[in-house]
This record gives C-alpha cells, sequence and structure tokens, in this order.
DNA sequence: AAAACGTGGAA
DNA sequence: TTTCCAAGTTT
C-alpha cells in the first residue's frame, strides 16, 4: 500500500504557507523559543519527551540556570543533574544527555553538530530528536516527527497505519520530506507539533478552528474522530515491596545509590525487598534483606502505612516499615546515613519521596 | 518488534 | 475509577 498517494492531493504551496502563517501568529510563548540556541533547543527537547510542555517549563527554567552552557554541564557531577531532573521521570534522558554533551565538548570543541549523521550518534538523541534540532536551531529541512506529527499527518493525509508501531514513524518521514519549507524548516516541523498540541487534539479536535482544515482528508471525509489508528497498551505488571525507613542511634536515616542499570538508575532510594504474595513475612524478609545487604542489625517496628506508585511498566505496592538500626552501618559511595533534612541534597525518585512522607508525618 | 523506561494531568 | 496519554530512545 502506497501510504504517500494522498501527498499528491495537497496544495503543498498552499499547504505550507496556511500552516506557517497560523504559527507565526498563534505560537505559544515558550522559555526554549527565545533564542535558537543549538544547547537549548537540545536540552528542551530531551525534557519534552513523553513529557507535557507545562510539567518541563519550571524544569527547563531552572536546568538552564544551574547548567547555562554545554560546559557547565558536561563539567558537573552527575548527582547534580540526576536532583535537577528530579521528578521528571525517565531519568536515563538526564545521563545520556549529560554524556552526549560530554562527547560534544570533547569531539566537537564544545559545538553541537550540524549534520544527521553526527549528531543522530549522540547518546540519546534518536531520530525525532535529531529532526527536531537540525530544523529548529539550524534551520535543516530535516523531518522531526512526534506523536502530534504521526497525529496530524494521520488525518490530513488520512494514513491509516497504526502510529504505535516502530515501523511507521518512517511513512510520516518520508511524508515530511515531501511537504515541508525548505525556507522555514523550523517553523514548519514546529508549526505541526504545536497545532498537534493546540487544534489537531487526540480527542475532539478543534476543526472549526484549523488553519488547514480545506487540506485536511481526513476533515473532509468526516473521519477525523477516527484517526489516528493506534494500539492499545498492555497492563503495567504489580509488584509487591516491602521498605524500611531505617533509622541510626543518630536519627539518621539508611538510604543507598540504585544500580547504574535499569529502573530509576543512579537514584537514591530507602532500600526495599520484594514480597511475594501469600507467603510473605515481610518484617522478617526485610531484617534479614538488611543483614545480608548491609550488615545490619535491625529491629523492625510497625507499619507507617501503605503507598502505591504507577510506572509506565508497573506498578508498585509498597509496605512500608520503621525500623531502628542497632550498632553502626559502614557509609561508602553508595550507602550513606542522612538526617531526614538531609534528604534534600539527594535525588529521590517520587515513590521513595511518598514513603518518607509517611515516616515524615510521625516527626 | 516488543519491552523497558516516570510522572502528573486530563478525559 | 480507569484509561490514555505528552515534543521518544534504547535494547
Amino acid at each position: 500500500m502506497n501510504h504517500l498517494e494522498n501527498v499528491e492531493k495537497i496544495d503543498i504551496d498552499r499547504f505550507r504557507e496556511d500552516l506557517i502563517s497560523w504559527f507565526r501568529h498563534e505560537q505559544r510563548s515558550l522559555p526554549w523559543r527565545e533564542d535558537q540556541d543549538p544547547y537549548k533547543v537540545w536540552v528542551s527537547e530531551i525534557m519534552l519527551q513523553q513529557t507535557r510542555v507545562d510539567t518541563v517549563i519550571p524544569y527547563f527554567l531552572r536546568f538552564m540556570e544551574q547548567f547555562p552552557t554545554i560546559e557547565a554541564l558536561a563539567d558537573a557531577d552527575e548527582d547534580k543533574v540526576l536532583k535537577a531532573w528530579e521528578g521528571l521521570g525517565y531519568y536515563s534522558r538526564a545521563r545520556n544527555l549529560q554524556a552526549a554533551v560530554r562527547e560534544v565538548k570533547e569531539k566537537y570543541n564544545g559545538v553541537v553538530p550540524d549534520s544527521p549523521k553526527e549528531i543522530a550518534g549522540l547518546k540519546g538523541v534518536g531520530p525525532y530528536t535529531a529532526g527536531a534540532i537540525l530544523s529548529i536551531a539550524y534551520g535543516i529541512p530535516e523531518p522531526a516527527v512526534d506523536g502530534n506529527v504521526m497525529r496530524v499527518l494521520s488525518r490530513i493525509l488520512l494514513i491509516r497505519e497504526d502510529i504505535a508501531k516502530p515501523s511507521s514513524r518512517r511513512i510520516f518521514e518520508e511524508a515530511v520530506r515531501k511537504l515541508i519549507s525548505h525556507e522555514s524548516p523550523s517553523d514548519f516541523n514546529q508549526a505541526l507539533m504545536e497545532l498537534g498540541a493546540l487544534i489537531c487534539t487526540p480527542t475532539s479536535p478543534s476543526c472549526l478552528l484549523c488553519p488547514v482544515r480545506d487540506h485536511c482528508q481526513a476533515f473532509h471525509e468526516g473521519e477525523q474522530n477516527n484517526l489516528p489508528i493506534k494500539a492499545k497498551k498492555k497492563k503495567p505488571k504489580q509488584v509487591r515491596l516491602a521498605a524500611a525507613v531505617a533509622v541510626d542511634g543518630e536519627g539518621r536515616i539508611l538510604i543507598r545509590k540504585r544500580s547504574a542499570e535499569g529502573l530509576l538508575a543512579n537514584l537514591w532510594e530507602l532500600p526495599s525487598v520484594e514480597v511475594h504474595h501469600p507467603i510473605g513475612n515481610a518484617r522478617a524478609e526485610l531484617e534479614h534483606f538488611y543483614k545480608e545487604a548491609f550488615q545490619a542489625e535491625m529491629k523492625v517496628g510497625e507499619p507507617l502505612g501503605q503507598i502505591q506508585h504507577v510506572f509506565s511498566h508497573l506498578i508498585w505496592d509498597v509496605i512500608v516499615y520503621s525500623a531502628e538500626l542497632d550498632g553502626t552501618v559502614a557509609e561508602n559511595e553508595s550507602l550513606r546515613l542522612v538526617p531526614l533534612e538531609g534528604l534534600a541534597e539527594f535525588a529521590l525518585p517520587v515513590p521513595h519521596q511518598k514513603m518518607l512522607a509517611l515516616y515524615a508525618a510521625r516527626v
């Protein structure tokens, strides 16, 4: 099936003009739109991956204040970068961004490269982000196909591919290559995304306000509410955990740094163990775990409460206990005893913030 | 190709 | 309450 045949039905010159003209009048004022600094464009694009604009804004402002340049970010401690990212989610974005910035500093003399090959080779920069930086920062006519663009073009071009499939992106990239303005690639790409965010929304698109309604084949067919086609995602898996807020004689809480790989990599946490359903003597399992992992003798007290946290692919149900450490625990790079007030210095993921809130409510 | 990888807000 | 999602990338 040739998905691009409908491109031929578009009056491309008028489409570009209607779209870009709308964008120039109606675009939102956003912090990363104040200039075209490739570093700022880059940081904003990474933060915006799978994340709402309103969520990103305060993080972006703080991040640019703390790490204003490629040099500043390259020279920062990873712990500081993760702390700045705390609460944003998908933390590998932060670690990959810093790794990539360090590569730009060393290999490209601190200048974000402007070739598709070089920029796509950077950690955390996939096909979307590469196209976004090239077009927005450098004015190069490359596709930047995100979820917005696939939704908008699936309607305008009446493309019935499942946009949840990895292979679909290629089809939309080919469409963009035919449609994109070579005079204003930045405005064109951003306009497609802005249209998706403001007008051509997932449910109940505002077709009556749409600047390119006349070009939209889904609107013409009355199909705008049936597109895009998108497969449902599967439900997250349930995981039951037991965690302890383990306090030593001086009121300090035992925290540890998570593994460098996988979920919440390199963030700090209250140590926890998975408890398997009916078996569970969670209290005994926790004491055993602390002894094995930290050589810590610990008396587990009463439950402080239970928290639930929903990730994209799993659900944590955590029973949280208070506990008292007997004697000393040897601190090291990834194991620390920290007073409650001192925890603000550490990057803790949201579920562990919730667990700590149960403890903080008692003291 | 499919699964891992976070979070908070909207429908 | 439940589902879906919001400017994706990596493995």
